[in-house]
DNA sequence: TTGAAAGCGCTAACAT
DNA sequence: ATGTTAGCGCTTTCAA
């Protein structure tokens, strides 16, 4: 083993600023301007400086430069549980946008810190720039005190503090619905279309239930407390419920499921009955989930935009940063996806 | 407002432990020692320190806190592309034992950094205390390197540098594919068994091939060439693969296919050519999707351990921080999960 | 059981 | 364009 690679395997931590600055010549301050692309630094001090860097190996130390700067360069997410369709895709704009602002990405499942009735949140000012904080990721009493002391929070599919100007950005349920309840109406000239619930009292239920409500009332049309059957997001249960309301003899032409679970479970209490998909009925549910283009029929659905809303939120939050004004309420519009089962498209 | 409430405001920050120090009259060395449980504290001034935390809502700095105990409580997660169904099991594992161990958890996809060239890498020893690696997450030269200076590293889904001793945890692929296998012929009689390729040259691809040809081999049963067919991972490949070696009047009594998204396409091929599920064929995957139990007939599969190798991964992280001995490469068993379409239960 | 004080490695005035 | 120096908030000897 040379001279310079016994340096470098007992290196990593003992190499600091203090020796570049030695190796090249110049003072620990002219490193730190050349490492932070600020104050002047001269062509030939630059040019040493460099060298001594990579003869050295030398990687600044975080946790002093973020002590000395009192910044963390970090972004806090804040979730209850990580689980579900959607992370991925959140938690992949999240990271993208973060890190190419040069951001780290820490991330905290939130549901056992509540559970032990810890005292302090696991990511807030000490150690984070700003947090992100989705669905109930964290107590309305933390959110307002840290609303309180200015800090950065953008709240993803949650409202923020009341009386709080901070950022907040959302998936579009309602209108998403209404525009597809509209589709089985207008280009397929379905009438009597079954709404299959999620669950009640559920946000994104109740505003998707608000869009088929509206799309049958636009239309004309009377709205049907027959025609509202339990889903509960789930295959069994929708299973379950179509099945039942068509043994009672009810009559549809097309089901809009709250998710694409249900509208699996419609599918096959409908199969299992000799009902045809899309000919006799026409289906459409929600989610875009990655078995909708593998089941038979394609599944016709709507498409939230996980990834845009992670990417909005990571942004204006990164805005906060920067002292600009609050963008407020986002809302994301969703995406009507058909596919086979809604009568569109052949596959 | 009131004074308290005004601190509080401007606190945050401006909290240290020297007001808590003053406070609670005591040096803040001692605040320190309570802090982190080491050396005396009597009785008294522990009592004075808490309540003077409690009133100033103090938290440490974690910046300060890290530069001074040259730790950074930190565990970086290096993988290459956030995506696919793995993700959420694997962060979801990896996640739940950090921060039960006191850590957090920054998480970091290369491939951008890989794609600009840059020179260090996002995650390091001067910002974690050691690092998980997915699969291609990390270029060789620098495991290699840091491997050379001690730097804790697991490897998942990865071979660690040749000639380290570290940690490595992987997915077991043969001997479940081989057990399914072997389930076919021996559960359900059947002898002529296609197996749908994934790609060639992926490991896990070939790894599970080699689980076909094993129990073919080992049931005294022929190895044919025509009996493997292409799937690609994909499932047009596999529709149209499986779909043509049916016009060319080629005769199975069951399919293997190497993930679950192919056998979805020879599900698909069979069921256009009346070829029943498992009536006629019995049909297998591997990945247990989400899907799985959603198709029609519900698809049996293998089930890789994706939370529990997470687990393991950072247990093993963990162990190395402690200094004890690397455990070296772990392989986890992959489970076999039958259903309906082996010819197994009713749905 | 406690306090004083010397850093940890870096940033950011300030001076030159 | 560069160097000197005073911190950033905490941990950790070392004395008392």
């Amino acid at each position: 083993m040379n001279k310079k690679a016994q340096d470098r395997s007992e290196a990593s931590d003992s190499v600091t600023i203090r020796s570049v600055a030695k190796l090249a010549k110049v003072s620990i301050a002219t490193v730190s301007r050349f490492l932070n692309q600020n104050g002047y630094v001269g062509a030939d001090s630059a040019l040493r400086i460099r060298s001594a860097m990579d003869e050295l190996d030398y990687v600044p130390n975080t946790s002093a430069r973020n002590l000395a700067s009192s910044k963390t360069w970090t972004i806090g997410l804040l979730l209850e549980h990580i689980a579900g369709d959607f992370f991925t895709p959140l938690f992949k704009g999240i990271e993208a946008e973060a890190s190419e602002a040069g951001y780290s990405l820490v991330t905290v499942s939130t549901a056992p810190w509540k559970d032990l009735g810890a005292k302090n949140p696991p990511l807030g000012p000490h150690n984070t720039d700003g947090i992100l904080v989705f669905a109930d990721g964290l107590p309305e009493a933390w959110a307002e005190r840290w609303n309180q002391s200015g800090f950065p929070m953008v709240f993803i599919q949650q409202e923020p503090p009341a009386g709080s100007s901070l950022p907040s950005v959302h998936v579009e349920n309602t209108q998403a619905v209404r525009e597809a309840v509209r589709h089985l109406i207008e280009a397929h000239g379905r009438r009597r279309i079954a709404f299959l619930r999620g669950q009640i009292g559920q946000k994104d239920s109740g505003e998707r239930e608000a869009g088929y409500e509206a799309a049958i009332a636009e239309a004309g049309l009377e709205l049907l407390p027959e025609l509202m059957l339990e889903g509960g997001f789930d295959t069994e249960i929708a299973c379950a419920s179509v099945g039942a309301a068509l043994e009672a003899g009810l009559a549809f032409d097309a089901i809009c499921a709250a998710d694409d679970d249900s509208a699996i479970g419609a599918l096959r209490a409908m199969r299992e009955r000799g009902i045809r998909v899309p000919e006799d009925v026409s289906l459409i549910g929600f989610d875009d989930q990655e078995y909708c283009t593998l089941v038979d029929p394609s599944l016709s659905t709507i498409r939230a935009p996980t990834e845009a809303v992670a990417r909005a939120a990571t942004r204006a939050l990164l805005a906060l940063f920067r002292g600009e004004e609050p963008k407020g309420r986002v809302v994301l519009p969703s995406e009507v996806i058909c596919r086979r089962s809604c009568g569109c498209s052949k596959r």
